[in-house]
DNA sequence: CCACAGGACGGCT
DNA sequence: AGCCGTCCTGTG
């Protein structure tokens, strides 16, 4: 069948997708994005999204999705990949702005913005305060398998990431066995605020990035950052320009040559790139922190 | 043993 | 409003 312009058909358990382009693995799953993909040996990665487990393959512009059907395709991978959004325009427009954007493009040419479950994305990157990667995969991982639900891909158990209700109901001290550390009462406090309505996270696609901004910040654990990650990796708001060390450190070096605050790239950024910010940033971020600029 | 890497928060000016 | 010490865990 034909969906847009993907041409898409099934073999067993897999859905295969052709004629993708704009696409890279490894771009895509280590961009700093996402917490729950696992590299396996031929390349392909293996991960859960809200209650499925796949193993997604990339080979000659085609999309390989094992343990997926058609259906499931449509009405979550397609979304999830972010295929309906022209990434070569994208890059066209980014990568006349400046050489800087456009060697970070060619870079990182395969990225794509995951839209991901907006409550986990939430309370991963509240665990990615002051922490670092390979921390937060262990992190989640281990809050899936305690407080989610068991799936299975080739008779190996998988977890789903547990909702606001199942965390709200745990103590700290529970959770702590998780090694979440000092952030264990802000996703607590988090839980317990969304399982009290205290904040309607489905309120955020209805407002404007500075209102949804606003509402995530009254969160414990929350501040600027995590906000804006939260918006973009969870592709409710674009407009977006989530400035940590790395992002802070590319455009402290690159565009300002000289130290910077944090408001003022902020307020450059919103301006410079406008609502194509937070690709922008997601280019400098991946080519900032896999060359190590401006890191001693 | 120590230094260091990472954002949010609270207390201070 | 801006500055800075503290929070937790793993690595070199």
């Amino acid at each position: 069948m034909e969906y847009k312009t993907y041409d898409i058909y099934q073999d067993g358990n897999k859905t295969i997708v052709k004629h993708i382009k704009d696409f890279n693995l490894i771009h895509i799953f280590e961009c700093g994005q996402c917490f729950r993909w696992r590299r396996e040996n031929d390349g392909s990665y293996t991960g859960v999204v809200r209650d499925r487990v796949v193993n997604v393959g990339y080979d000659e512009k085609k999309l390989i999705i094992t343990n997926s059907s058609v259906n499931d395709f449509i009405d979550l991978w397609y979304g999830y990949f972010d295929l309906d959004r022209n990434y070569s325009e994208i890059k066209r427009i980014l990568s006349r702005k400046d050489s800087i954007m456009k060697k970070a493009i060619e870079f990182g040419y395969g990225i794509r913005l995951l839209r991901q479950d907006l409550w986990e994305t939430l309370i991963s990157f509240i665990i990615s305060a002051n922490n670092r990667i390979p921390m937060i995969m262990k992190v989640v991982a281990s809050i899936s398998k305690n407080f989610g639900r068991e799936i299975f891909l080739d008779e190996k158990a998988y977890y789903t990431f547990p909702d606001a209700y199942s965390l709200a109901d745990e103590c700290v001290e529970t959770l702590q066995t998780c090694q979440g550390g000092f952030r264990c009462k802000y996703i607590i406090g988090t839980s317990e605020m969304v399982k009290s309505g205290a904040i309607r996270l489905s309120d955020i696609y209805m407002v404007s990035t500075g209102e949804a901004r606003n509402m995530l910040i009254k969160l414990p654990g929350v501040g600027p950052k995590v906000a804006d990650c939260t918006l973009l990796y969870s592709g409710t708001k674009y407009d977006v320009f989530p400035t940590d060390v790395w992002v802070k450190r590319v455009m402290e070096e690159l565009y300002f040559q000289r130290e910077t605050s944090l408001k003022e790239i902020q307020e450059f950024a919103r301006n410079y790139f406008g609502p194509l910010a937070g690709f922008a940033q997601q280019y400098l971020f991946y080519y900032a922190r896999e060359n190590r600029i401006g890191a001693g």
